[in-house]
Formats: C-alpha cells, sequence, structure tokens
DNA sequence: AGTCAAATGACAACATGCTGACATAGCTTG
DNA sequence: CAAGCTATGTCAGCATGTTGTCATTTGACT
C-alpha cells in the first residue's frame, strides 16, 4: 500500500508529509461531493464558490476582491463570472468607487440558486458532521488557518 | 469580511463549512509552495505527486494503480506518465501479470529527480513544523483521514 | 468452455486553474 | 500638476483535472 494508511511516522516530518497528501486526497474528495450535491441545480464546485462568497458579503465586491477571498488569479475569477453573467445567476453593477472594475452582485435567480445551494449543503454538513466532536473540528480549522497563514505571505 | 478570519460560529455546521473553505484554499496554497519548490528541477506538483507514490512503492505500479492512491481518475495519470517517459523520469516495463497494463517504474534521472526532491522537501517539512507540536499534527491528520473516509466509499 | 462484468488503454471534449503580456484607470509622491 | 507605481480588464497559452465513449483484455461465475 501506498501513501494511503501509512500510519507509523518516524518523526514529524513524515506525519507532516502524509498530512499534505491527505490534505490533496480529501480536497478531491470534496470537490466531487460538492459537483454531485449541486449538479441538480445547475451549478459546479468553481460556482458555488463565487456564489457563496458574494452572498457573504455585505458590501458590494470586485471580481479581483473575490479572488482574494478565495485566494485564486483574478482571471480564473473572472472567467467564471463572465459565464455566470450569461447563464443569468451574476450581474455586473456600475461601482460608484472604480470606473472599469464593476461590482459583481446576484440576480433573483442567483440568490434562488443559493438558497438551494443552502438547502443541500446545510443538512450534507450535519450529517458529516454529527459523529465528529465540535472540538475535533474547531481544533483541525485552528491547525489548517495555522498553515494558511505560514504559507499565505 | 467574507469567509477568511471569520472566527464566531453559530453551530457546528458553520464550523465545518469553514473548514471546507479553509481546506480548498489551504490545498491551493500547497500545491503553489510544492510548485515552487520543485521548480529548479523540472518538477511540478503533478509531477511529483506520481514520482512520490512510486518511489514509496515496494512492488510495481500500473497507471490505474496510481490513480488509485492519488485519488485521481486514470486518464489524469496517463497524461502526466506519458510525458514523464518522453522527459526521461519514468519509463514502462512489461507487466508480467497483465498484457496491456504495464508497470510504471522510474529510470536513473527519475531516481535522481527524487533525491533532489527528498533534499528539498524534508527541510521544507521541518521548517515548517517546528512550531507546531506533533500531537496537533497528529490530531488533524486523523481528522482528515476520517474525512476521506467518509467521502471515499 | 462460454459468458459477462470489470479493468484498462486510447482518444476527445470540456472545466478549472495558472502565468505572462499589454493597455488603461487610480493612487501616491515629488 | 506630473511622473510613476499599483490595480484592473482582457486576451492568450498552457497544465491539470474531470467525464464520456469505445475496443480490448482479465477475471469470475455458471
Amino acid at each position: 500500500m501506498g501513501f494511503r494508511g501509512n500510519s507509523v511516522h518516524s518523526s514529524k516530518r513524515m506525519l507532516f508529509l502524509d498530512l499534505v497528501l491527505s490534505l490533496f486526497r480529501l480536497n478531491g474528495l470534496l470537490i466531487a461531493e460538492g459537483d454531485d450535491m449541486t449538479e441538480a441545480l445547475g451549478l459546479t464546485s468553481a460556482r458555488w464558490k463565487v456564489i457563496g462568497v458574494i452572498a457573504l458579503s455585505s458590501a458590494g465586491l470586485t471580481v479581483p476582491g473575490i479572488a482574494r477571498v478565495l485566494g485564486q488569479s483574478r482571471q480564473a475569477v473572472q472567467r467564471i463570472t463572465d459565464v455566470m453573467v450569461t447563464d443569468g445567476l451574476l450581474s455586473y453593477q456600475t461601482n460608484p468607487k472604480h470606473k472599469r472594475s464593476v461590482l459583481v452582485v446576484l440576480t433573483e435567480q442567483g440568490k434562488t440558486a443559493y438558497q438551494a445551494l443552502r438547502d443541500v449543503q446545510d443538512p450534507w454538513a450535519i450529517e458529516n458532521t454529527e459523529d465528529i466532536p465540535i472540538e475535533d473540528l474547531d481544533a483541525g480549522l485552528r491547525l489548517v488557518r495555522r498553515l494558511i497563514q505560514k504559507f499565505d505571505k
């Protein structure tokens, strides 16, 4: 057996490398989960990430702003939002603070999609954490945040 | 602020969703780290994942076998290994157990690349964990494994 | 032995991410 | 105010991943 299932770590170094590889694997599984879950809504993982960011922002967000929150390139986000505008989920709104950089907002259809997303995401989150103590989740989140800070200069 | 930095979770559900989004972000940062680290070696994240899996396997591995370890599609792995064979890092070897599905092995150049990978990866792992208790890493890995099992049915 | 489902290779289409390059808008600083 | 640095939009090329399809090989079961 290769990387998976190796529970013997001769050092902190090996433990960390095992954690990194496991994180790659979990990342792929989570995206697959998200895609399956939102398939019926006409969404994909890339799209509900964007919808989620916009829905949670009180003020308006520009494309580079969304990219900064997600930690992605502005070009990648721009491509997604352009398609989502075409599909009627988002619309661009004049930005009083910048002549060229418009604000991205949810259309009515986009708000409906967000609600539908919540309707499947919430039960999914509850179901998959019911046997995990909240302290474990909290500790995991703190570790992940610590690593993010380390690599996000 | 948006998803990041939100430390107030009204429920386990919110905590979990925050964790998932943070994992997406960390995943991107780790790939960027790996790419930067191995740039001088002519490797990319996709390539050192493959090299790592092969190097750690005692017996020979087929392309679908590598894909299963990494949790990716066999087609994605096939494309990477084809290029790596062209580049001289890997070679295909007749598989006594299967007429069509060949074994993927490291060439001498591939072994050299793996050693070079270790030479940069090990100090990186040590450096980035020196201020994190081994218990925290272990608990994090156990949580990640638990989630992987949940989604990898 | 014969049949049939699963695994594999090969190819194609597509989604998502990155970087680079260039022009323009906005801001800071002299 | 002018110059210059930074942020943004836009376009292009590329790497990496997914799914779908089809033919062939394996292996299991009757």
